[in-house]
DNA sequence: GCCTGTGAACTCGTTCACAGCC
DNA sequence: GGCTGTGAACGAGTTCACAGGC
């Protein structure tokens, strides 16, 4: 089994690109749950929905994962993607913001995935703090965020705070050395490049279903 | 004050342009709270790390709501976005699966805007129906969607289901003949292109993290 | 014959740069 | 002078189409 390339350039690599990796991860699991043992990139692209070129060309960037006249290793591509995405390893993951999502979060996460585990639940509500999420977890102060990050070995920051603190809430992210963050709070929070700060934004995209609810479908 | 071009078509407008005109909408909303009254492209992009031409494009699809010399009223601009979005009435909203995600959802829209209303969560599990939300909503039995979309006129469905149940909520959806369709599980669910469906996909944002942990950080 | 990997063609989206107007 | 609205230039991303290998 070959392995990955080493020379890819991150740089030369879209976004899009890797979001797309993360959705043919979650189609090999399935193929594989089906015990289905070879595919085409065009068999993929079928069940799936996808374009069977942009599904070579996109693992091409990282090796020569398949065999002409034959497909890919189901088994072998589960491997390669999740050894890309760098899902072989855990990563520790810590919410400022005890709320419905928060807390929603605390526990989804753990389902979502082998690789991410949720190691503090924060809150700067007194009413909040010590008290435990549906999960299990206590929530803590959040001003022992600093000092948590380091002890837990934090690496994802994930804020679920209401819009007005949520660029405080980074700041003191980035202050506290976290690697990344995730912010679902409906607004554009800013960082330093050295930090990867990533938004979901639900608020986007319900006003973008009420456009074309409002003016008719898109294309 | 003029009114929005009658003409545009939708077709040839970029979704990634709609879901701009949410960012700006938020952009303006914050510059109106500041008792600011005019605002340029430049200034905007700015202030909120946005292109100023990409500004003026996406609003000149609409209608010319600018000043030349002087730039955008932002209490009209307030009201046009608010206006194209078609934020001006209200969406009624359905969750199926009240998991912690689908009872987090059901408060969160709520605060998110006052155009969108949730008007019932619904669960299969018999122990959740009847109990009520941290919002105070009463769960209901699945197998009422029907009904209760035509009962209280609901357009959007949003899934907070397990992965392995999602599509067959979205069928349901379907044929409940609900007109967009949010999809927070982490699986591609298809439906007929009369139905707008979106997916929110935290996994694959989540993976995208890790690859840039793992590699690297992005251009 | 079939399917991958990939240069080339094309499509789509962004940015530039300036004419037109205040 | 300053800023909008927009064609034109550019760049990014997708799809085509085929050479190469099984």
């Amino acid at each position: 089994m070959p392995s990955i390339k080493r020379q890819f350039s991150v740089e030369s690599i879209s976004e899009l690109t890797i979001a797309r990796l993360s959705i043919y991860l979650r189609c090999v699991d399935q193929l594989e749950a089906l015990g289905i043992e070879t595919v085409s990139s065009q068999e993929l692209a079928q069940r799936f929905n996808l374009n069977s070129a942009q599904i070579r060309k996109d693992l091409a960037y990282f090796g020569e994962f398949g065999v002409r006249g034959v497909g890919y290793s189901v088994r072998e591509l589960r491997h390669y993607l999740t050894e890309i995405l760098g899902l072989n390893r855990e990563h520790r993951v810590l919410i400022v913001g005890a709320g419905n999502l928060g807390t929603a979060l605390c526990h989804y996460s753990r389902f979502a995935s082998e690789s991410f585990l949720v190691v503090a639940i924060l809150d700067s509500d007194p009413r909040k703090i010590g008290e435990p999420t549906p999960g299990g977890l206590l929530v803590e102060d959040a001003s022992r965020l600093g000092e948590i990050v380091r002890q837990r070995e934090v690496e994802i920051g994930v804020i679920t705070t209401p819009p007005d603190t949520a660029q405080r809430v980074c700041d003191q992210m980035v202050a506290a050395h976290l690697r990344a963050v995730l912010n679902f709070a409906p607004v554009q929070v800013k960082g330093p490049k050295s930090v990867l700060i990533r938004s979901v934004d639900l608020k986007v995209h319900l006003e973008e279903l009420s456009f074309y609810l409002t003016h008719g479908m898109p294309k």
